[in-house]
DNA sequence: ATATACCTTCGAGTGAACTCTATAGCAAGG
DNA sequence: CCTTGCTATAGAGTTCACTCGAAGGTATAT
């Protein structure tokens, strides 16, 4: 039994990444060895495709890419970087949280601005 | 009585943004006609500076400068203007909250690996 | 067989938001 | 009065993360 895999415009479909960003992602080091059929086209399995959909998360947790890189670079390495890695994601992780309350309090005096032009409105219109 | 004032390295202190970035705001219209002093210093009042304040909040959520612009604009129309702001500003509080939103899936999925790598961790100690 | 719609590589281009450089005027301390 | 450090303007340069273009090989439909 063969192991399935997808050419680079269905990974496109799959993940939302142009072609062009997923050869550039690759270029990167952010993805590993990506295989070739037998007219040197990429070959995408199922493992690659989870893996970019967890790169997404981190991307859009604001990630840096050279972050990212670093922790393709620790996967890659084999299971002896696991410790690397889980510290690298737990600082992450708190930075996350801490760009969540931050957004919240923001978000908080975007809603006060928003009630004192309503109350402006309102008194205009008196 | 004379309003109090502030030179762009206090305003600088005082915002965090760079004395060229200040300037750079106010080129691209953020900020309206700051005062000069008798040596054509920019002097920053106290409004001025809450309203740099307020414009890092929205940069702080993400708001593009193309929109800041837009509700700087409005801002010094006047009065007239306040429906459509309430308007930008609600639209804006509402991607906000989506984006809080994304990030906290995304952080309760980080915090999955997390656990799942304490475990290959657990588990090659065995 | 030909049109079209893929795929490849490599290097250049883009847009957003700064950030810096160069050149020059002003100003307070020793 | 000189040095150090502020201020000014205009325009060039940087960084990040893509994004595109050119030139050419491959694949499927008619």
């Amino acid at each position: 039994m063969k192991i399935q895999t997808f050419t680079i415009q269905k990974v496109s479909d799959m993940t939302g990444l142009s072609p062009h960003t997923l050869r550039y992602y690759e270029e990167l080091g952010l993805l590993n060895k990506i295989g070739r059929n037998e007219h040197s086209y990429r070959m995408y399995t199922q493992a690659d495709i989870s893996w970019i959909h967890f790169l997404l998360r981190l991307r859009s947790t604001s990630m840096p890419i050279a972050q990212m890189q670093q922790f393709s670079s620790l996967r890659s390495m084999g299971d002896e970087t696991i410790a690397l890695r889980l510290e690298l994601l737990e600082n992450h992780h708190n930075q996350v949280q801490e760009q969540i309350d931050h957004l919240t309090e923001n978000l908080d005096k975007i809603a006060r601005k928003i009630h004192h032009y309503k109350e402006l409105l309102n008194n205009g219109s008196k």
